[in-house]
DNA sequence: CTGCATCCCTCGCGATACTG
DNA sequence: CAGTATCGCGAGGGATGCAG
């Protein structure tokens, strides 16, 4: 791993860049544990080629753990970190501090990018 | 301006979003008001093209404010806005969040960039 | 079931030149 | 001084097919 000159702020953003990160922190806070194949079906449109890559880069980051149990077929299950979950109320007051000056827009509260999401990102 | 379907989570995190933004942000922060060309010099290696594009959209998030004195020669200053000073708490929330899980990371407390910045994120 | 390999296309950003 | 116009490259991410 070759060294990393970024600033703390530019890393820690790095970890919900893109177009599914938090996407997927958002799914992994609502529902707890997820399977690869739950994970996929809840992120409407994602491909598994991306989704693998993210779920990558995520583990990298520590934000989330993979769990594979050797059963047949495979069994793999996705959970937020500690790092994880104390991403939660800041990614929480990222949404508040959006809503306070878009007062007009509607109250999607989750960040998974479904149009049909009851969810709301738990921070406990 | 056409309708966006993102969440507020995923609109916010639009403000803080490409190489250059953050960096901005800090230098407003760091300086108070700054012109185009101070800020240029600031932000190591930017472009032109780049730097005035990202300053356009920072002012559409009503990130920063953009303030035009008819002199000749035309004086333009940058501030934080607001929503701008407002959002300083939360990147420093990223920072430390950062921080806590990358110990062994260099002390370095600005998001602008430059190796050799001596400043904070002022939130005061 | 849980992925990876490959191709392709768009978009962010750098380089350079020019303007009111 | 404070930008705009144009070109080009590389990375992110979608589509598809294959693999352990």
């Amino acid at each position: 791993m070759e060294n990393d000159f970024r600033s703390p702020l530019e890393k820690g953003l790095a970890a919900f860049d893109g177009k599914w990160k938090t996407r997927i922190i958002c799914c992994l806070s609502n529902n707890g544990s997820l399977r690869y194949t739950a994970l996929k079906k809840e992120l409407d449109g994602i491909t598994d080629a991306v989704l693998a890559l993210t779920l990558k880069e995520l583990t990298d980051y520590s934000i989330i753990s993979r769990t594979q149990f050797n059963e047949i077929p495979v069994r793999v299950e996705y959970d937020l970190t500690k790092k994880g979950i104390e991403a939660l109320p800041i990614l929480k007051d990222i949404c508040q501090w959006t809503q306070k000056y878009n007062p007009k827009s509607e109250q999607v509260r989750c960040g998974c990018g479904r149009p049909d999401c009851k969810f709301d990102l738990k921070t406990n």
